[in-house]
RNA sequence: GGGCGGUUAGCUCAGCGGUGGAGCGCACGGUUCACAUCCGUGAGGCCAUAGGUUCAAAUCCUAUACCGCCCA
């Protein structure tokens, strides 16, 4: 029963998860008593480790699933994990190098082998890590995207869109990482602003008669120009159409050509033409059927085309060959030029565009549905500002390079026969239905890890089976994920649901920002600056860390880590344990349900209808993803209204020696804490099931306790006459403070109250004289102030505490008109207001009638202060 | 070039039509039996700038400036 004096995390966390997992408290069943709240997990990498991005993603749903567990939903927290194709072979390959050997060494049946034992020996840490924040997931429904019925799934999508000629294979133009060696998706490129230079360089005339100058800032691909194109408009150039160039060095002969791609007022208006490296000069090479010829290779070396330069690095060769036009004179010069350079995502190499064969998706029929799914309101952005991203960019999406030149994922189920036919099926084929002939070869490629990740909300449940638990938690309610992954994921989730199951695959998506360092700056391996979630869990807790990441920010906004607001949070759920060992210190003997009979004081009603207010706030803003201002009015309530007022107050009764107003305290004690407990559990869900544990009526567990609901009407009354004994009380202390009073002095005082407030007064007397430090209180409604005292005023009432020999009237005077002036202008701006007949003719009624009665109060406050004022002589 | 976000107390951020808030920091004072990871009191903001809408604008609209992000 004696809790310690300060909460320790540590000794708590580890053995309440084991708890819940143990009583299976996550684990959802399909169930048609109750209604579905269903979230799939974003599923981290399996070679991943959990990172302050993790921390805040998983934390909200957490929330959001804690939430709903306790308002009765049957909710379906499902985990599982990504097999991240380059990220997890590059783990393996790099411990291939170490024993000097690699992939192509030992082929490729044993390196997916060695994945697979690489997988199962450190990969998934990141799930353990997931329990130790606390996430209620529904760990026996946990899935990998590898793994045997999710690789079906894969198969069965990739084939259904096959046969509806929705997948094609082609040559094309991809985005080459000559450190992976594998294609990459548009998306997976990043671009990086650089200082480059932009290089002017003459293509002579055939026929003799002058040059054109081209702009290019990349000098190495001219060995691989088949053209030069211009503008059909610019004059400057419209005598050059269809006449030829000699490309120097080379010297092979291309064409001049018009093409509005061009922009006549980027370099000179005239650009090279480098079908097989560059994407746009690819579509015109299309239009104008040019030849293609790839001068840079795989590993960004220069080909045999590339003639002189055969063998060597692109960079390399784009020195030497700037070397080389300059000598022949054909240089005109060197500019600086700002330019955004393409990164691969995983490597940060600089990424070749390459024409070669591969598997592509056609995107335009699937993301009109996608499209129409968000703009006719079926699927929700939060904050709704993310749709127009999502929209954007399916709306200008291009068909989606899906074949990656790796081993690890799922490899394309597309055979190929000598007699050249291709075979697209789920399982292997035995023979080749064209020809009959046995020899098929698969597609060495395996698919673009977001191929899979895109069927995660579904092929966790089971699809392509009609399972009860896709009948019942599909559409998943919300997804919850980072605005960083809209198009990587999100989008693709959504045009792969309605185009294979026919729904949406989710109702709501909840977009976050991502979390930076203390100074602002993304966390980042190679700066060093990442927090380790699991520090923080051991140094604070988990519920400190999780309170910290829901507080810090707001919807969609980037938020920054500093370990002072941990600290603060920590503070917080200390705090929280000491108003716990403070109720329970003074509940033994109590009995929920007794010794509630006749009125309630005055205290215990305002708490009541604070919490009232505080459940229904509370419940409403998580109903909007509001996360961090609902666990903002929960901090208020806790610590202002519930422990430095409410606690203060019922202290006195506690201690007392009238038993019924001693269980009435106790009563009431015991609700407010049973109430935040719940109430807070979604957000601090360890000390809350700590504390909840410890209650005098026990349940099992806070984990599936009821979340509360507002009890009573609001108690406006109540809320209105505590208002005023706290305005008085701090009109005490700040007197009191001002003065120099003694803080242990119990000062004797004499109030003078207005008839209406005259009784309450009396009747709360003695909470002033406790929390105000009074000796004794005498209430009187009329008689002389005493002149040798100092003053706390507010809206009908005074207290002058007449200390004798502590007096000093002028300093007295001084404060006492540094308030008055104070108020002095708040009267003047409400009577301005109040003498507005606009104001009076057009705001709502209630608006006046509030503005009214603070200004009647404002003025009763002035007068009062004035009238003291000048009995001082200070006026 | 297009789009989005930010600009509020010394710092980090809430608030987004009706009396300018919190945490941290700062100043002063506190060993009252829940908590010094605490308590009390206080100082500190023309809510980026300029227009507009409105009885009323940090809050809505339109520009501008600076910072950041995404896309081309």
């Amino acid at each position: 029963m004696e809790l310690p004096k300060t909460y320790d995390p540590s000794q708590v966390e580890e053995r309440l998860y084991r708890c819940w997992e143990e009583g299976q408290f996550f684990h959802a069943r399909v169930n048609p008593d109750r209604k579905p709240f269903t979230i799939v997990i974003p599923p981290p990498n399996v070679t991943g480790s959990l990172h302050a991005g993790h921390a805040l993603d998983n934390t909200i749903q957490d929330v959001l699933i804690r939430w709903r567990r306790m308002q009765g939903y049957e909710t379906l927290w499902l985990p599982g994990m990504d097999h991240a194709g380059i990220a997890t072979q590059a783990r393996v390959e790099q411990a291939l190098a170490e024993e000097g050997t690699n992939r192509h060494e030992i082929g490729r049946g044993a390196f997916l082998e060695r994945a697979w034992e690489w997988k199962e020996r450190y990969g998934g840490r990141i799930l353990k890590q997931l329990r130790r924040l606390g996430a209620s997931c529904d760990w026996p429904r946990q899935r990998f995207t590898l793994d045997e019925g999710f690789s079906r799934a894969v198969r069965e999508v990739f084939v259904r869109l096959y046969n509806k000629g929705l997948i094609y294979q082609s040559d094309y133009i991809i985005n080459w990482c000559p450190e992976c060696h594998t294609a990459l998706s548009d998306i997976e490129v990043e671009h990086v602003e650089t200082a480059g230079k932009l290089y002017y360089v003459n293509y002579p005339l055939v026929d003799g008669e002058g040059q054109i100058t081209i702009a290019t800032t990349r000098p190495e691909t001219i060995l691989g120009d088949t053209a030069v194109a211009v503008h059909p408009e610019d004059e400057r150039y419209k005598h050059l159409i269809g006449k030829q160039v000699v490309l120097p060095i080379l010297g092979r002969v291309i064409p001049i050509i018009a093409d509005q791609y061009v922009d006549p007022a980027f370099g000179t208006g005239a650009v090279k033409i480098t079908p097989a490296h560059d994407p746009n000069d690819f579509e015109v090479a299309v239009r104008h059927q040019l030849q293609h010829i790839q001068v840079i290779d795989e590993n960004a070396q220069m080909t045999a085309a590339a003639g002189p330069y055969q063998g060597m690095d692109r960079y390399e060769c784009r020195r030497r060959l700037v070397a080389d036009l300059q000598a022949e004179g054909l240089l005109i010069k060197i500019a600086e030029h700002g330019h955004a350079v393409g990164h691969c995502y995983r490597c940060d190499q600089v990424v070749e565009p390459l024409v070669s064969r591969q598997w592509f998706v056609k995107m335009k029929p699937l993301a009109a549905p996608a499209i129409a799914a968000v703009q006719e309101g079926q699927i929700r952005f939060v904050p709704e500002r993310f749709a127009k991203v999502y929209l954007n960019w399916l709306e200008n999406v291009r068909d989606w390079c899906i074949s990656r030149q790796l081993w690890w994922g799922h490899r394309i189920p597309a055979w190929y026969c000598s007699c050249g036919e291709v075979i697209v099926s789920m399982d292997t084929p035995a023979a080749c239905p064209k020809c009959g002939g046995g020899e098929l070869r698969q597609d060495p490629d395996v698919l673009d890890t977001w191929f899979s990740s895109a069927l995660w909300p579904f092929a966790t449940m089971g699809w392509p089976e009609k399972t009860p638990e896709l009948d019942y938690f599909y559409p998943t309610s919300v997804l919850v994920t980072g605005y960083d992954i809209i198009f990587f994921w999100v989008a693709r989730m959504v045009f792969s649901s309605l185009e294979h199951v026919g729904q949406i695959p989710f109702y709501d998506v909840l977009i976050h920002g991502i979390v930076r360092d203390d100074q602002g700056r993304k966390m980042s391996k190679s700066l060093g600056n990442g927090i380790d979630p699991l520090e923080v869990i051991e140094e604070y807790g988990a519920d400190a860390l999780r309170f910290t990441l829901i507080t810090g920010n707001s919807p969609g906004n980037d938020m920054r880590f500093s370990w002072e607001r941990v600290a603060a949070s920590r503070n917080f759920a200390n705090k929280i344990w000491n108003a716990a060992r403070f109720a329970l210190m003074h509940l033994d003997g109590f009995q929920p349900g007794v010794g509630l009979e006749g009125d309630l004081p005055l205290e215990d009603r305002w708490i009541r209808s604070r919490l009232d207010a505080t459940t229904a706030e509370v419940t409403r803003l998580l109903g909007m993803y509001e996360l961090g201002e609902a666990a903002r009015v929960l901090y208020d309530f806790i610590w202002s209204e519930f422990c430095d007022w409410y606690i203060e107050l019922v202290k006195g009764r506690l201690n007392g020696t009238d038993p019924a107003s001693r269980q009435k305290g106790q009563a009431t004690l015991y609700v407010v804490l049973k109430t935040t407990m719940r109430l807070l559990h979604p957000f601090m869900p360890f000390i809350t099931e700590e504390i909840w544990q410890h209650l005098p009526v026990p349940g099992e567990t806070i984990t599936i306790a009821p979340w509360p609901t507002p009890s009573t009407p609001r108690d406006q009354e109540a809320e209105a006459e505590m208002h005023l004994i706290m305005e008085a009380v701090r009109a005490i202390r700040n007197a009191r403070a001002e003065m120099g009073v003694d803080p242990g002095r119990w000062a004797d005082a004499v109030a003078f109250a207005s008839p209406d407030v005259y009784p309450l007064v009396q009747a709360q007397a003695h909470h002033l004289r406790q929390l105000a430090r009074l000796g004794t209180l005498e209430i009187r409604r009329e008689g002389d102030r005493p002149a040798r005292a100092i003053t706390a005023v507010v809206a009908g009432l005074e207290v002058c505490l007449p200390l004798e020999g502590l007096i000093d009237i002028e300093r007295e005077i001084r404060r006492l008109r540094k308030e008055r002036d104070a108020l002095r202008s708040e009267v003047a701006k409400a009577q301005a207001k109040l003498a507005n007949e606009q104001f009076l003719a057009r705001a709502p009624a209630a608006v006046v009638a509030k503005e009214r009665e603070r200004g009647q109060e404002l003025q009763e406050h002035l007068q009062a202060l004035s009238r003291r004022l000048q009995m001082l002589g200070g006026e």
